[in-house]
DNA sequence: GTTGAGCGTT
C-alpha cells in the first residue's frame, strides 16, 4: 500500500506512483510515467551504493519486506539500446523484450467448483504451496456475503501458474480445476484488437500507440467521433490482447479499461477516425504471421485438463 | 441452515 517516490534521474524532483495492494510496484505504472523505463534503482544514505530494485513478471518488489519501500527515493533505469521504436531496420534486444515479456506474465485464474466454506484466506493458503500467491478472492454474493462457489487465484511466477494448470486440486473437501478464464478466451475478437475504455477525451492517438508499444508492435489505432469515452488499440502480434485484459493501465493519469474488442463492438459507419494505419509495417498481413495460430501458443491450451477432458463430475463422491 | 454449473473487477 502506499505511494513510491520515483523520479527520472538521480536528484530530480520526484512523482508518487501507487503501488499494488500487496506492496508491489506495477511496471505498467512506473512506465505510464517514464515510457522507456525497464527498472528502478535507489541510493544506500550510510554506504553511499545504488542498489537496483527487484523486478519480476512487470513486478517491481520493496527493497524490505517490514518497511516496504520506506523513504527511499527511486529513479529510473533505461535500457542500454534506447533507440527509438520507430527504428524497425533490425531485430534488437529492444524489440525481443518487448514481445518476451508479456508473454510469461501472471494473470488471474478462475478456480470452479469451490466448497461454499472456502475463504479467501483457505484459497491463499492452500495455492501458496505452488508459488507467491499475489491475490486469492472468493467471489460472493453482494448482500448475503454468501460464497458464489468460485474465486480467483494469480501467482507471481509463470511457472507456478503452469504447476497450477496442469492438475485438479482438492481444496476444502471438494475436487477443483482451475481455468484460464473465459474473459481471456478467444471467441469473437477480433485478432490483436483491443477496447479500450474510461478514456477522457485528452487522451489522443499517438498517447495511446505510444503507452501500449511497450507490449508490442501497434499498427492501428482508432478514436470514434465524436468521441465516446472508448478507443481501439490493434496489435501486429494477435496473442498480446489477452495478456493485457484484466490490468489496470493508467494512461496520463487516467485509469483505462482494458477487455477484448470483439466483432459486436464495430465502429459506426459515420464516424471519423482519429488516426490508422499511422505504421505501414509490410508484415500487417495476419494471415502472413507466424503467431497468428491461436492454437499453437502455450496460452491457449491451459484448459485442456488431461485428467477430465470431458467434463467428469469432480465432486460425485464428495459431501 | 439448503445448492454444484459457471466466469469477476470494491
Amino acid at each position: 500500500m502506499g505511494f513510491v517516490q520515483v523520479s527520472e534521474k538521480e536528484g530530480d524532483e520526484p512523482i508518487e506512483l501507487p503501488a499494488e495492494e500487496d506492496g508491489t510496484l506495477l511496471l505498467s505504472t512506473l512506465q505510464a510515467q517514464f515510457p522507456e523505463c525497464s527498472g528502478l534503482q535507489y541510493r544506500i544514505v550510510e554506504t553511499k551504493a545504488v542498489r537496483g530494485v527487484r523486478s519480476n513478471e512487470g513486478r517491481m518488489y520493496s527493497p524490505s519486506e517490514e518497511s516496504g519501500w520506506g523513504e527511499h527515493h527511486y529513479f529510473c533505469v533505461f535500457p542500454k539500446k534506447n533507440k527509438r521504436q520507430s527504428d524497425d531496420n533490425s531485430e534488437n534486444s529492444v524489440a525481443k523484450t518487448k514481445r518476451t515479456e508479456p508473454l510469461l506474465r501472471c494473470f488471474d485464474l478462475i478456480v470452479l467448483g469451490l466448497s461454499y466454506k472456502t475463504t479467501d484466506q483457505t484459497l491463499r493458503e492452500f495455492f501458496e504451496t505452488y508459488g507467491d500467491v499475489v491475490k486469492a478472492e472468493i467471489k460472493r454474493d453482494n448482500t448475503s456475503g454468501q460464497s458464489k462457489g468460485f474465486g480467483f487465484v494469480r501467482f507471481g511466477s509463470y511457472d507456478a501458474q503452469m504447476r497450477v494448470l496442469s492438475k485438479r486440486h482438492l481444496i476444502d473437501g471438494r475436487w477443483c480445476e482451475v481455468k484460464v478464464p473465459s474473459s481471456r478466451g478467444i471467441g469473437n475478437q477480433v485478432p490483436g484488437k483491443v477496447f479500450v475504455g474510461r478514456c477522457t477525451e485528452d487522451i489522443d492517438a499517438e498517447d495511446l500507440r505510444e503507452y501500449f508499444s511497450q507490449f508490442g508492435e501497434v499498427i492501428e489505432v482508432v478514436i470514434p467521433k465524436p468521441f465516446r469515452g472508448f478507443s481501439f488499440v490493434t496489435f501486429l502480434d494477435p496473442y498480446i490482447p489477452q495478456l493485457l485484459w484484466g490490468e489496470d493501465h493508467i494512461i496520463k493519469g487516467v485509469s483505462v479499461r482494458v477487455s477484448s474488442a470483439d466483432k459486436r463492438v464495430v465502429p459506426k459507419k459515420n464516424q471519423q477516425i482519429q488516426s490508422n494505419n499511422f505504421n505501414m509495417h509490410p508484415g500487417n498481413n495476419f494471415r502472413m504471421h507466424p503467431a497468428n495460430n491461436f492454437v499453437m501458443h502455450p496460452a491457449n491450451n491451459f484448459n485442456m485438463n488431461p485428467f477430465y477432458p470431458h467434463g467428469y463430475q469432480m465432486n460425485r463422491a464428495m459431501n
